[in-house]
DNA sequence: TTGTAAGCGTTATCAT
DNA sequence: ATGATAACGCTTACAA
């Protein structure tokens, strides 16, 4: 491995000289600072990272957490985070926590050892109260998922607007029997809490009763969907219409109705959320609410990289537009 | 910081000992070795990876390099290395090459300074004069693609037999015409290469002459595919089927030849490959090639583990088998 | 069985 | 403007 001492060596300098033109230090001679370089080129030498953690120099590493990297929307989002982060010269390290609080902790740990100099959580397992400690390591930014009340800057999407739209959508169509998928526990303060909101608000508007028998919680996958579907179909008071908490859950819904002999969106309407490349795959195509994925990881990693700056400054929350693509399926 | 000094002051020994305890030494006290444990416990100790792989003694990062993190084929492979990998106290740092030779050797270059300890390639862009310099930094493990000739160990599906299979499914099926898209150039070495040898095999056994006109190079997103068939569209003497390189290439053709009027799989029959989730969305269901990607990458992360032991020993080949699934689409 | 001290590659401090 | 040296946290001869 070539080392500092070996361009010291090679240049007839000292190791300060050869640090001070790797760290771009001024009051160096010109001269010199080209027999450094020369030096360099020609030894093919790269100064090494852990060393430059250890002595507290280096911060290089952004770490990101998510539940599940197979879930096209997260990996989408760290796509976006890795590109931006990437351009401003950090390495990204993606981390999957499964949704486990041990393995989320695992990985705030890091910052600890300086193994990742911030972090940027795209979901949240922990509670704040154990979370906030970290927070004296080293820089966290929520993006997607968020606590309230924190310090913590976030970068989130409006997921309330979101619903709202999507329900709205459905309402405007003549749909006044709509069922509704969420990811937590349809709960004040939990997993979803904004996107409940904007469900209600459509609802209280139109003024329309919350039927409780069609809310589905927990929510994620191409088979809750179908099971959903399932259970539709067994009730003697159908919804007409759902709307789902992403893609996926849609698409679930949509397969197992066309099994069933049903016609979407005759039958029963669906609108998924995030946009992704299956919304175009279905038959018909998907009506939902696109999700701005690509922004949001931009907006996450430049924050970010804000906070990990010499004199650092909490970026300003960012709230992202949704927009309601209109297709086949409402 | 709690450092190891931290820890030796609070038990009353030396960091030594403390250290020998980490490492778990033999020939020490259980004693003392149990005062060590109470003091690293009650002050959380954890040991600071950068002084250790400076030290020249933490092999516990694993690098896995891949073009796309989107691509659905990529993300799954990950996720298994990533269960794996953890599974056996590694940590895994995920590269994106984009398909950029430097980027790629920039990854490959983390060797050189112990970022990482060993790396998995699943795609490979340089050459292997390029490539070959650095195994004598770590070890590298070449999963899903590789390069002929080398010593370095593989893990893969056994592409020929797949495209082998899914022709002769075609070629059973009646079909006489059949297209073929491949990720590569349809050259002899290149891309690929396995796949096209079993396109040819089974073109060969039924005594059907390859037709240039009905070969698609450089294909991969489902844009792609609704190009491919586009252009079959605009030919006078149509294949009456298409065997793709992979289920995103497929959904784009069938959308494409559904938007057109067209009905799969009576006027045209599609296979696909991988056996994505999308591959169930589809109307009609894709009939495909299934390939066991989690298997895969369980492989690759027992091999490169291997490789990243004490004694290391570079572990034989995997190769792995593919399953035609037969759905709708054909 | 335990402790002392040197060294991994880098940068900050203090001289010069 | 440049150089010598100590220190970051850890492991390993070498001593005891």
């Amino acid at each position: 491995m070539v080392t500092i001492s070996d361009v010291a060596k090679r240049s007839g300098l000292s190791k300060s000289t050869v640090s001070r033109v790797i760290n771009n230090h001024p009051y160096i001679s010109k001269e010199k600072r080209e027999l450094v370089q020369k030096a360099m080129d020609e030894l093919g030498y790269y100064p090494n990272p852990s060393a430059r953690r250890l002595r507290g120099q280096l911060k290089s590493t952004m770490g990101v957490i998510v539940p599940r990297i197979v879930n096209p929307f997260f990996s989408y989002l760290v796509d976006a985070i890795e590109q931006t982060a990437y351009q401003n010269n950090y390495q990204l390290l993606i981390f999957q926590s499964n949704e486990n609080k041990e393995k989320e902790l695992s990985f705030l740990n890091l910052l600890k050892t300086r193994q990742v100099d911030g972090i940027i959580m795209t979901s949240v397992e922990n509670n704040f109260e154990v979370i906030e400690p970290y927070t004296k390591y080293g820089p966290i930014l929520f993006c997607n998922e968020y606590l309230t009340n924190t310090s913590v800057p976030k970068v989130k999407l409006d997921q309330s607007i979101g619903s709202y739209t999507g329900m709205k959508h459905l309402i405007d169509r003549g749909h006044t029997k709509i069922g509704y998928c969420t990811g937590g526990l349809f709960a004040e303060d939990g997993k979803d809490k904004d996107r409940n909101q904007g469900y209600q608000k459509a609802l209280d508007e139109a003024g329309i009763p919350v039927n409780t028998n069609w809310i589905f919680i927990n929510q994620h996958t191409i088979e809750d969907g179908k099971e959903v579907m399932k259970q539709i179909l067994s009730m003697d008071d159908r919804p007409t219409a759902i709307f789902t908490g992403s893609d996926e859950i849609a698409a679930g819904v949509m397969i197992e109705a066309k099994d069933q002999g049903l016609t979407v969106p005759d039958d029963i309407a669906i609108v998924g959320f995030d946009d992704q490349p299956i919304a175009e795959m279905l038959d018909p195509k998907l009506t939902t609410i696109r999700q701005p994925i690509s922004l949001m990881g931009e907006k996450a990693a430049e924050g970010l990289a804000l906070m990990m700056q010499e004199n650092a400054v909490n970026p300003k929350d960012v709230d992202l537009p949704v927009e309601l693509i209109i297709r086949g399926s409402t």
